[in-house]
DNA sequence: AGCACGCCGACT
DNA sequence: GTCGGCGTGCTC
């Protein structure tokens, strides 16, 4: 059976709300009606509500009480493709619709008309009196033919002022227009060069154009270490698309997002792409989600929510890094963005390249299924090779405590100062000490609102909760004891390790690059761009240096700790390390000078600090996929965490283990429940947190059994339940 | 989400 | 007697 496509004035339609109702509700379609899909504003009780026609109405309410859609907005009506997809999204991550949709409809000034502005061209008429700055005007338009611009951008490239303009105006030799604001995005052009393509560059590249003008959903994995020319093959994939007249997604980690990544895809298509990301500003916003639903905006650059723009004919995704642990949501609508890429991708018949150096076990054991196409990239661009890779044995090194920096990697890095190289030391920590500690007492200094230690900012000069951001100055006295002078630093962050660094090469150039060091994204950048010039001998950094920035002279990196994360009881962890230590050490050496990875670890025997040296990557995937099978875990079976919250202990287990007791539904599809226990970190923000793991075989029905498991118990009061499919961390 | 309705404690 | 706490329910 399918559905009008259009509704006459006066039918009865279902309007879903981004409000909160779980349900689509019937209206009455306006005086001109609606089609289906269409952005309306309907009236909910006092207020006037955003929502999207979502098929006939099913007409189970008093007619007498449905009133009519207000007005149909001014937007591309929803396709039927993004609203199957909302559906199934919702349907997987146990979202109710209106959070979905909400993500779907995250356009500032949706219901605005399409905002007009002033904009100047040539006129008719020649001014009466010429000026040089009449001139200067008349010329610079000249200049660019029959285009027109804003007043500040002419009076700007005109080196005149604003009347100057004006009083052209006046005399007609100007023509003020409105013209809407939102203007399109340049064409990309896919026949522009590409840079020269290595053997099997091309291979995977060709491989990726039959893929993509097939016009069918495929998923390929393209696997290849750091500057094996990944993003020069998919952007293949991306010209590929264009040329088919589709429309192109790349999905990068935030912190990947880079001046040098777009500068790449402008350089191959000759126009800047779209950029979607958290920090950009209203009108860019309106702007890409306006003009990406008219089909004129044909590259998107973005962080996960990209993924809900409303394309108009998406035809290519690229998840680039696709194992990074950033593409999973971890707050409000909790989905794991190159899932959802997957799944977009099978519903509107367009292809998907996870691209990697270090998959994710999931996605390795898709290829390993056939499920997906893996194509493997292995030489690597130019005269560069592998770095070399060893492990310093920290039990031998004798360190004094306090200090992080071994002989070993000291008198390596020397060698590099001495040759005019760059180093780079790596430590996953932000911050200058992770524990504040009483020597008086022995007190940590902890959170009052989560049950997390703060950790000493010394460059903020500040205490912060990495939980919730809360902070507060470092006290003199101890908050237990109140001893004074007594509190201590213990253990390393990315601001100490600096300080040591400083201390032993007094004389290089030392750069620390942590995130919250920098006022803004832009004198982040700004910075890691000099580095990469040649600014700094030493860099330091956390997370951030190990994604996406090319340092052309860095010849050594230096893993300070490379156990951390090791002993958890995350089933990722030995995964999760595994991957960041190759990303790291895949900084070293990508011109031509040779590249060396160093890490320090107290276990240099453990398997996946062995698999690491060895460059063994198969061997480590197979061996960590026999583990997980064997333990009947994600990707050989599925789990799904359900977090209950609220401010009063009690209340909270006393919900978990309500819902432990009644777990009928979820025995009868055989998964089990373990919990519920106090969640790794048991209160952020004033709330306590208890933690239920559920198990499931992979083939389960796991979403149904869950809904009906958590629809039994009606929380009362504070108390929240969230849950979240497939978790990726487990905190 | 908002907002109204409604059922129990401390005020004029 | 009433003002108001926020628990419960409704919105087409």
């Amino acid at each position: 059976m399918s559905s009008p496509e259009f509704f006459n004035h006066g039918d009865l339609v279902a309007v879903m709300s981004t409000q909160p109702l779980g349900r689509a509700l019937d209206y009455k379609a306006p005086e001109g009606g609606c089609r289906i899909g269409a952005f309306v504003e309907v009236p909910l009780g006092p207020r006037k509500v955003l929502g999207v026609v979502w098929g006939p109405g099913k007409g189970d309410y008093d007619l007498a009480k449905i009133r009519h859609v207000i007005r149909v907005l001014d937007a591309a009506p929803m396709r039927d493709e993004m609203r199957s997809f909302l559906e199934r999204a919702a349907a997987y991550t146990l979202t109710p619709m209106p959070a979905m949709l909400r993500l779907a409809t995250r356009a500032p000034g949706l219901g605005d008309p399409p905002s007009m502005r002033k904009v100047y061209r040539r006129g008719m008429a020649e001014p009466n009196k010429m000026t040089d700055a009449r001139r200067r005007v008349l010329e610079t338009l000249d200049e660019y033919g029959d285009l027109s611009f804003t007043l500040k951008e002419l009076a700007e490239m005109a080196g005149v002022t604003a009347s100057v303009v004006k009083g052209l105006v006046a005399q007609e030799a100007l023509r003020e227009e409105e013209s809407p604001r939102d203007v399109p995005f340049l064409r990309m052009d896919p026949e522009l060069p590409s840079k020269a393509l290595t053997e099997d560059q091309a291979a995977a590249a060709a491989a990726m154009d039959e893929g993509v003008r097939s016009g069918k959903y495929g998923t390929t994995l393209l696997r290849g270490v750091t500057g094996s020319g990944k993003t020069e093959v998919y952007l293949e994939a991306v010209a590929a698309a264009l040329r088919t007249g589709r429309q192109a997604l790349v999905l990068l980690p935030e912190i990947a997002l880079t001046e040098q990544f777009l500068e790449r895809v402008q350089e191959r298509f000759g126009a800047k792409p779209a950029e979607w990301h958290s920090g950009a500003t209203m009108t860019e916003r309106r702007r890409i989600w306006r003009m990406v639903g008219h089909g004129q905006c044909q590259v998107v650059i973005g962080a996960r929510s990209a993924l809900f723009l409303p394309y108009q004919n998406l035809g290519l995704i690229v998840v680039d890094e696709e194992h990074d642990s950033s593409y999973k949501q971890e707050e409000g609508v909790l989905y794991n963005a190159r899932d959802m890429a997957v799944l977009r991708a099978a519903i509107c018949g367009a292809q998907v390249v996870l691209a990697s150096a270090t998959p994710s076990l999931e996605t390795w054991a898709n290829a390993e299924a056939g499920k997906y196409r893996r194509l493997d990239l292995t030489s690597r661009f130019g005269p560069a090779v592998m770095p070399e890779m060893g492990a310093i044995d920290m039990r031998a090194e004798g360190l004094k405590s306090d200090r992080w920096v071994s002989p070993t990697l000291q008198a390596e890095v020397n060698k590099r100062l001495e040759r005019g190289e760059q180093a780079m030391l790596f430590i996953n920590r932000r911050g200058y000490a992770p524990i504040t500690l009483c020597r008086a007492c022995g007190h940590q200094i902890g959170c009052d609102d989560c049950d997390a230690r703060m950790v000493e900012h010394r460059f903020l000069k500040r205490l912060v909760c990495h939980q919730c951001g809360e902070s507060k100055p470092m006290p003199e006295a101890c908050p237990n004891c109140e001893a004074v002078g007594k509190l201590a630093p213990v253990g390393p962050g990315v601001e100490r390790l600096g300080e040591e660094a400083a201390a032993i090469w007094p004389d290089a150039r030392i750069a620390t690059l942590s995130s919250d060091m920098y006022g803004s994204a832009r004198a982040l950048k700004a910075e890691i761009a000099g580095i990469a010039e040649g600014a700094a001998d030493i860099v330091i950094g956390t997370q951030l240096v190990a994604k996406g920035h090319n340092f052309p002279n860095l010849t050594l990196v230096g893993v300070i700790d490379a156990d951390l994360g090791l002993q958890g009881s995350d089933l990722r962890a030995a995964e999760r390390t595994f991957q960041l230590m190759r990303q790291v050490a895949g900084r070293a050496g990508r011109a031509e000078a040779p590249g060396t990875a160093l890490l320090q670890t107290y276990q240099p025997e453990h398997p996946v600090i062995r698999a690491i040296l060895a460059g063994d990557e198969e061997g480590f995937w197979r061996a960590e996929a026999a583990e997980r099978k064997q333990a009947g875990v994600p990707p050989y079976g599925r789990m799904a965490g359900i977090i209950l919250s609220g401010p009063d202990v009690a209340a909270v287990f006393e919900a978990g283990n309500l819902l432990a007791r009644q777990d009928g539904p979820l025995r009868r599809i055989g998964a089990q429940v373990f919990g519920p226990a106090p969640a790794p970190i048991a209160r952020v923000r004033g709330r306590h947190r208890v933690r239920l793991l559920v198990k499931a075989e992979k083939t389960a029905p796991l979403q149904d059994a869950l809904a009906q498991w958590v629809a039994q118990v009606r929380l009362k009061g504070e108390l929240r339940l969230a849950v979240d499919i497939d978790p990726q961390s487990f905190y």
